[in-house]
DNA sequence: ATTAATATTTAGCTTTGTCTAAAATAAAAG
DNA sequence: CTTTTATTTTAGACAAAGCTAAATATTAAT
């Protein structure tokens, strides 16, 4: 059984490999984990030596197909107990991820099976991020970052792509959320920041930072 | 914060208190624990500088108030989780207490606070233990032995002191969990086993050994 | 009241996961 | 194509939590 240790940095490694890099460099390993890079090094090859990740020195690391397995039952289980947050205890979307890293640590095939089942296997957490099944299988939606979406067209908000408390909150008290539908008006090159309106909502300047976090697809009624 | 064995440390010594002894001793500390006395002596020297346990050395520990809070809420957090466990993902009883022991460990007062308002505050765990409150308050309820209970009367089983999940599935086999309306129907003096009857079901034989595990409370309808 | 038995503590070592500083390698720049 | 810069690894230490073996207290027994 891995360690709390060893899981967080698979999941870390996941991460970064799917945010679309070849191999995940030990530097951003360790800036993403919070501990020196040398602590990264001694990580990785203890996962390696268990077959968790393959490792070519100095060229980064990937994960072995059982690397991949475990890390995507991680992120399952942080996201199922997000769910759980939310729709059953009534906590908001931007409060749950804290707790859900400690939760996603908890070892119990059968808990996962059964609070899967009470949740109504959700396909998607509060965030709009897609809960990977027990078999690690993730479904991957078409959707495109809201800064790059051309101007006029109606769409829904599908994702969010951080966690952090503060941005949620920003969010949540400008209205926007999971499912919200809105357009963008407006579109300011000199810094990237766009104008958008929602339904019943005065119009919102949202900077180009911020637009960044925000996935949205095509609104199809 | 408190690290995993620091809670678990705690816990055990409250429970050794809470059975009656005037101090914990190092040795039925690491029992329980299942660790070295050594290991054991070192711990309760370091929950001693942290003010959470007294400490005459070679005469056993004893919790501070603040120890004893902190032990409160492990447990009060032990048995809320096993009740979810039981009412909302439809566990036995006699399969929750090793992921209880694991949720156990989560911090977040928040999340406590919400998970016993959503089960209805409950008030005793599905082995019939009381669930501490907030403040560390337990509700002792009058209750006693199967095994020194008198012959014909009816008795309502208030709890199970026993969370090995062979004894417990024993008991569900044989129709028996907290609430069952029960009656010594016979003692049998040369093993103190006990005949039982309950409503609709053959007597059974219960040995010395369960009926010790039994704690029962005079049934009034 | 000594001695024997039991319980506890101390001493020294191990593993896990971390760190800093130094050495080694790869990549970028001139 | 060499030098500078950035990244990665190695070496050596440290804290937490555990262990065994040896030393020390306490309790029980003669």
């Amino acid at each position: 059984m891995l360690s709390l240790s060893e899981e967080n940095y698979l999941k870390t490694i996941y991460k970064i490999l799917e945010s679309g890099q070849a191999a995940a460099q030990t530097n951003a390993i360790a800036v993403e984990m919070n501990t020196a890079a040398a602590s990264a090094t001694d990580m990785i090859k203890k996962l390696a030596e268990k077959q968790l990740v393959g490792h070519k020195p100095y060229h980064g690391v990937t994960l072995t197909i059982e690397g991949q397995m475990q890390a995507t039952n991680i992120i399952r289980k942080h996201r199922l107990w997000e769910v759980f947050l939310v729709e059953k205890l009534g906590f908001g979307w931007d409060e749950v991820h804290e707790v859900a890293e400690q939760l996603e640590h908890i070892h119990s095939e059968k808990l996962i099976r059964k609070l899967d089942q009470y949740l109504g296997m959700p396909k998607y957490d509060p965030h709009g991020d897609p809960i990977p099944d027990a078999n690690g299988r993730v479904t991957i939606i078409a959707q495109d970052l809201l800064l790059h979406f051309p101007i006029n067209v109606k769409v829904e908000v599908s994702s969010v792509s951080n966690q952090s408390p503060e941005l949620l909150q920003y969010l949540k008290s400008k209205g926007i959320k999971v499912g919200s539908k809105i357009e963008i008006t407006e579109r300011f090159p000199f810094d990237q920041s766009i104008e958008i309106k929602m339904k019943n909502s005065d119009p919102i300047i949202l900077t180009a930072q911020v637009a960044a976090t925000i996935y949205v697809k095509p609104y199809v009624k």
